[in-house]
DNA sequence: TCTGGGGTCCTAGGACCC
DNA sequence: TCTGGGGTCCTAGGACCC
C-alpha cells in the first residue's frame, strides 16, 4: 500500500502557523507581483464568490469587504515548512518520495499487520503537532488511487482526512463517487474528450475500452487506467530525479522597453539559474531566452520571441552564460515594445565530468577558481553578497524587480527572528 | 497602473546517418 | 528501367502536474 499524504492549504497554512491570531480567519497568499490569489485557507474557500484567476486589482474591495488577510508569496518560507514535514514523515517509512513542495507518497508496502486507518491518523497528527501543518492522508494500492483516496480523505467529512482503500468495495465506491476531473493526470482537455463520449466518473473511465484510451491518450491515458484498475505502473522514486531543465522567468514589476534594464534582469536571472546548475553538479549544452510583451493587455502592441544558443562548450560559469545570454537578447529583442517578461532556460543538462572541451577554444572552458570563490562567499554570507555587475547592484534602479508588498517576515531563515522565536 | 512560475512526458515530422 | 531498411536526434506542439 502507498499513502499520499498532502498539506493543506500549504501556502496559507504556513503563514498561518506564525499567525496564530488569524485563526478562524480568511486567509490568502498571492503569486509572484502580487499578481492574483494562488492559494487560501479553509475560511477564504468559503468566500465561493472570490475566485482565484482574477488579477488582484479587480477584487481587492471584495477582499476587503470580507476581511480576508493578504500574504505575498514567500517561497523560502514554504520550502524551509516543507523540509519539516517531510522529514516527519521520514520517521514513519524508510522509502518516502517527495512528489511536490506539500505533498509526499509513502511507501507502506511492509506494514501488512499495521492497521492503516490507525497509522494514517498518527502520521496526521504528528505532523501538525510537531509543525502545524493540517494534512490528509489517503492510503491505496496504485498511486492514482492513493492520490483518489486523499482527496476523499478531505472532501468527505466523516473521514477525518485519513481514508484507506483496502477493499475492491472501497475501490469501486470511491470511483463511482469521483468524477473524471478529480482523476490525478485528467485535464481540461481529456475530460471534454471524455465527456464526449459519455463517460463522467472514474468509474465509466475504467470501463472505457483500453484500445480508445490508448489510441486518444497516450500511454498516459493508459497508465492511468491501468492504475485505477488496481494495476501499479507508475514506479516509486524515493531519489529525487535529476533535473533536465532549468529555468526562470518572470513579470517586472513595471513594462520596460529599454534594453538595458531587460539585459539587467536576463542577467539577474542566469545567475540565478547557473547557481541552482552548479548546486547539481551539472553543466548546460544550450540555453534558451524568450521575451514577451503582456499579452493581457489589449492596448499594446504585442511581441514574442525567443531563441536558443547551442554553447560551444557546455557551462556552468555565470559569466560565460550572461555573455551568451545577452548576445541572444539582442538578436530578439525590438524596440518599440513594452515588454513584461523575459525567461531563461538551461537546457541539455550534463554532469561536470563529462563535459567535453572543444579542439578549436580550449580556454572556453574557463577558470573555476574565480565561480568556485563565489559560490562559497555566497554560501557563506547570503544570496547576493557578491554577484556579476550586468546583473545590477544593490544602488542600481531595478524597475524589474517583483511587487512583494505582503511579504511575511523571514521567520524560520533569519537570524532576528530566529532569536525572536528562541525568546518566546 | 495592476493578470504566477517551474517543471515533466509524449508524439509527429523533418533532417540526417550508414 | 529498377531507388531499402534501420536507425538517431532535434523541434514544435500538446497535455498535464504542483
Amino acid at each position: 500500500m502507498i499513502a499520499m499524504v498532502d498539506c493543506n492549504s500549504f501556502y496559507a497554512s504556513c503563514e498561518q502557523v506564525f499567525r496564530p491570531d488569524l485563526k478562524g480567519r480568511p486567509v490568502a497568499v498571492l503569486s509572484n507581483n502580487d499578481g492574483c490569489i494562488i492559494a487560501k485557507n479553509k475560511e477564504a474557500k468559503a468566500l465561493t464568490h472570490i475566485p482565484y484567476r482574477d488579477p488582484l486589482f479587480k477584487i481587492k474591495g471584495l477582499l476587503a469587504q470580507n476581511d480576508v488577510t493578504l500574504f505575498s508569496s514567500n517561497y523560502t518560507l514554504y520550502g524551509d515548512m516543507s523540509d519539516r514535514v517531510m522529514n516527519v514523515l521520514r520517521e514513519f517509512s524508510p522509502a518516502v518520495e517527495v512528489y511536490s513542495i506539500d505533498e509526499s507518497f509513502v511507501d507502506l508496502s511492509g506494514m501488512t499487520h499495521v492497521d492503516l486507518n490507525a497509522y494514517g491518523h498518527q502520521i496526521k497528527n504528528t505532523i501538525v503537532q510537531r509543525t502545524g501543518i493540517p494534512v490528509g492522508v489517503g492510503i491505496a494500492p496504485t498511486k492514482v488511487l492513493a492520490k483518489l483516496a486523499n482527496r476523499i480523505s478531505k472532501k468527505v467529512a466523516h473521514f477525518d482526512h485519513v481514508f484507506v482503500m483496502d477493499t475492491e468495495e472501497r475501490r469501486i465506491e470511491a470511483l463511482n463517487w469521483a468524477e473524471t476531473k478529480d482523476i490525478w493526470g485528467l485535464g481540461k482537455k481529456h475530460v471534454e474528450r471524455l465527456a464526449h463520449i459519455g463517460v463522467f466518473t472514474a468509474y465509466a473511465f475504467t470501463e472505457v475500452p483500453l484500445a480508445w484510451v490508448r489510441k486518444e491518450m497516450t500511454v498516459v491515458g493508459e497508465r492511468l487506467w491501468r492504475e485505477l484498475n488496481g494495476e501499479s505502473c507508475i514506479p516509486f522514486e524515493t531519489l529525487p530525479r535529476k533535473k533536465k531543465a532549468i529555468g526562470t522567468a518572470k513579470s517586472f514589476g513595471k513594462k520596460l522597453d529599454n534594453l538595458p534594464q531587460i539585459e539587467e534582469a536576463c542577467a539577474y536571472y542566469i545567475s540565478e539559474v547557473s547557481e541552482v546548475l552548479r548546486s547539481q553538479k551539472c553543466c548546460c549544452t544550450q540555453l534558451r531566452v524568450y521575451l514577451t510583451t503582456n499579452y493581457h493587455s489589449t492596448n499594446d502592441v504585442q511581441h514574442a520571441d525567443k531563441t536558443i544558443v547551442t554553447l560551444s562548450v557546455p557551462t556552468n560559469d555565470t559569466f560565460m552564460l550572461i555573455v551568451e545570454a545577452k548576445k541572444a537578447l539582442k538578436r530578439i529583442y525590438k524596440p518599440g515594445f513594452k515588454y513584461k517578461k523575459v525567461g531563461v532556460d538551461l537546457l541539455g543538462l550534463i554532469p561536470e565530468e563529462q563535459v567535453q572541451g572543444n579542439l578549436f577554444m580550449p580556454e572556453a572552458t574557463g577558470d573555476k577558481r574565480l565561480i568556485k570563490a563565489f559560490d562559497a562567499i555566497n554560501n557563506r554570507y547570503g544570496k547576493s553578497t557578491v554577484s556579476a555587475g550586468l546583473s545590477g547592484t544593490s544602488k542600481s534602479n531595478k524597475e524589474w524587480e517583483l511587487i512583494k508588498e505582503e511579504r511575511s517576515p523571514r521567520y524560520t531563515t533569519q537570524w532576528d527572528n530566529l532569536l525572536e522565536i528562541g525568546k518566546g
